[in-house]
DNA sequence: GCTCACATGTAATAAGTTACATGATTTC
DNA sequence: GAAATCATGTAACTTATTACATGTGAGC
């Protein structure tokens, strides 16, 4: 249940549409820890909505859509803070990554490569992205997490760039079969 | 398609039976960024199995329930390295932790003092584990994987350690609604 | 006698992804 | 004229979780 709690928390500073919703999960202060499409919020509201959590109001502006402004009530409200204190805070972390290089031996020295300047890349946007948002963010549990984000992606990064060619070696090894194929 | 993955990988380097397979994601090497329960594994193992990646044959020790052990075939070792070197590399993260920090004001200065202190112990468990996991395994790709780990646990206790006193002064702070509550 | 480790599996349920379906307006 | 942004939603499918069901042997 965790787009549920995503929708109570967005709410809960704010009215917002099933669209803000999301693209606050893509782009804005949460989106370096949270995950959520159209196919579970505008189901997730819903269900919010037939529990009494959430109401919404129609919206329409001169030359655009119709929309579905959502907010949260009062019981939301309670379930969301009864959500936070009850709910096991556990994080949840799996890296496609990780299992490449774990077998980096089978796909090559030069596939690793590419993987890891990548992966350098891709870090370093995430970090520019992460800095911007710094900038445009003016609450202060926002910008803890956002500096918890840059403080990850940084060691992330250091760690990659100072034993890249530790894996690059380990790649060159020869493979290791422990039992004949079948 | 993970766990899927995830039994690929294990049975490419040696034999093992379903019930080896979740030990090793639960305790082993590969258990800082994998996840999987019982009740994916079998039904996984015998999708594969339909579809040729996988053989097994019996096993029975004198004195042991008869075990199911797994082997991979030429085939499956071939669908290994082709998703590995296909499908995208991307880490999958979501932290009900920084959810809860962004929220903290909700919750109080007392309830985020003793998660921050839960979270530091779990990591400092964590770091031994890994740490332990470290002595035990011989594989250099392993070891890379596991100095990762730990290159990424240590950060997390540094920006935990240092930032804490900010985040239990922001949990002070009064709440802001945006909004009249429904 | 109890609990732990070994060992395999199923069933109900929950949750989320992807692609589809639709359509207006604005910007290049 | 094309693409991007705004805007809502559904349907089929995939995937995984939790609890249940069952049983042995070893060590305390």
């Amino acid at each position: 249940m965790s787009t549920r709690k995503f929708c109570l928390a967005i709410l809960s500073n704010g009215e917002a549409t099933g669209y803000e919703i999301r693209k606050i999960a893509q782009e804005g202060r949460f989106s370096h820890f949270i995950d959520a499409s159209y196919g579970s919020i505008y189901p997730g509201l819903a269900k919010l909505e037939t529990e009494g959590l959430v109401t919404w109001r129609e919206e329409s502006t001169a030359g655009k859509p119709t929309r579905k402004v959502y907010s949260i009530t009062e019981a939301g409200r309670e379930e969301f803070v009864k959500e936070l204190r009850e709910t096991p805070v556990e994080d949840f972390f799996r890296s496609s990554f990780l299992l490449l290089a774990h077998y980096c031996q089978w796909v090559g020295e030069d596939f690793i490569k590419d993987e890891i300047d990548r992966r350098i890349e891709h870090i370093q946007t995430q970090l520019n992205d992460l800095k911007e948002l710094r900038q445009e963010v003016d609450e202060s549990g926002s910008l803890w997490t956002i500096d918890y984000g840059i403080a990850m992606e940084t060691a992330s990064l250091e760690y990659l760039t100072t034993n890249r060619s530790r894996l690059e070696a380990i790649a060159r090894e020869p493979v290791q079969h422990r039992q004949a194929a079948e």
